[in-house]
DNA sequence: AGTTCTCCTTGACATTTGTCAAGAATTTTA
DNA sequence: TAAAATTCTTGACAAATGTCAAGGAGAACT
């Protein structure tokens, strides 16, 4: 309990509120434990909850009628997440995935209400982390409109190597994983990767990806 | 003015205030006229304004660096748009540009932030806007990563064919505006369309288009 | 009426992407 | 350690889409 109040103190929106409040913050709260694949919100569920990451991983994942999931982003620890049903009470666009064994911190949006009216800013920063996701959103779109796989993966391995010093990366995504991030195919991933790796941009092994050539990536985007 | 002030009473967020702060919002309004192909605001810019659209109409259109647009919705009369910028301080992520000759009027942040604070409510409706616009990028990213050209094509027509009863509509978009907002090029779209009609879905004229068939589209959306 | 311009239409072709299938490599489970 | 399950890899092929080019049809302008 004490290690939740500590950890709110570093979340978005709560962390400036008075120690008092984070302390019924993590009253309120509804404790989760989710497994690898288990879902804490539903795709057409109306879901009034905020939740907050304590632990694990969640990916916010499209499923079409087909079958397909498409993930559009993840949730670390730390992060805080506020159902869209809150704001307007329809049903969830999306789902909310475990992808690592999780803990979450839940809240109803009716214990969560009265503390939030006391700090009529949230109100502000809450509409600046819709604009942010919103934000988000178009950078997807953008790469779906305008660019081949290719150049969508080239973005999402750019972001994997954020930090310019780091060659190397850990794959711990599988093809398949990478292949729902980019809308399209593990085999087209495969291929694409393989692609990169006889034109020197990279090097793969089974374990890890290192980048020989960044400006490479960067070209792939924005080409035409 | 009082034509504005009266039109302001019907607006989303603004129908709401007392009459006193329509009229204080009429008084700051900073009118606009736009002709066709004009814009209002650049992607890029960092653009912190509110504007209520008149009359006309404004289409949200990303470029992309290859010179492609992509459309993602309009405004239509007594719309009101909220430039992201206002709530985080970044670039807009898109453009705002006149389809037909509009009269809009506008508000800096600061001339309309004194009169929000007012009505703390209102931040709640915008957090509900904001969600609504989120949902609508939801809708465009699954169509671009599930669905054909054809079937994002067919969603746009059932848009268009909202009314049931109305089974002709005039066709006044041409077919590279459609294409903009399919993400794809006038050809394809020609293309599906005089597919539609061999399969007796639709019917073509230069000025119309006639449904026959209302669920062949509905099928076409989601099929898989 | 004639010219100019935009838009529509179509064919042909290249490119990209999706899909199926099969086998190899690796990891997980028993 | 052996068996089972998953993941990766590749080829072959089909389908979807993009692009170029050329001509026709209509609208706008002079």
């Amino acid at each position: 309990m004490d290690d939740l109040i500590k950890k709110l103190s570093n979340a978005e929106f709560f962390g400036d509120f008075p120690e008092s409040d984070r302390r019924t913050l993590a009253e309120l709260a509804i404790p989760c434990q989710l497994r690898v694949g288990e879902y804490i919100c539903h795709q057409g569920d109306v879901w009034e909850s905020v939740i907050f990451l304590f632990e694990g991983n969640l990916d916010w994942v499209m499923l079409s009628v087909g079958g397909k999931e498409h993930v559009l982003f993840s949730l670390s620890p730390n992060d805080v997440f506020w159902g869209h049903s809150i704001f307007d009470d329809k049903p969830m666009p999306a789902s909310l995935k475990a992808t690592e064994n999780s803990t979450v911190y839940r809240w109803e949006r009716e214990a969560i209400l009265p503390i939030l009216y006391r700090h009529p800013e949230t109100l502000w920063e809450i509409a600046g982390m819709l604009t942010g996701t919103m934000r988000k959103a178009r950078e997807i779109i953008y790469g779906l409109a305008f660019q081949p796989v290719a150049g969508r993966l080239a973005t999402l391995l750019l972001d994997r190597f954020s930090d310019p010093d780091d060659i190397s990366v850990e794959r711990d995504l599988t093809l398949s994983a990478l292949a729902s991030r980019v809308a399209s195919s593990p085999e087209v991933v495969c291929r694409i990767l393989h692609q990169f790796q006889t034109e020197g941009v990279l090097k793969m092994t089974r374990a890890t990806i290192t980048l020989h050539d960044r400006s490479a990536l960067e070209n792939l985007v924005e080409p035409s």
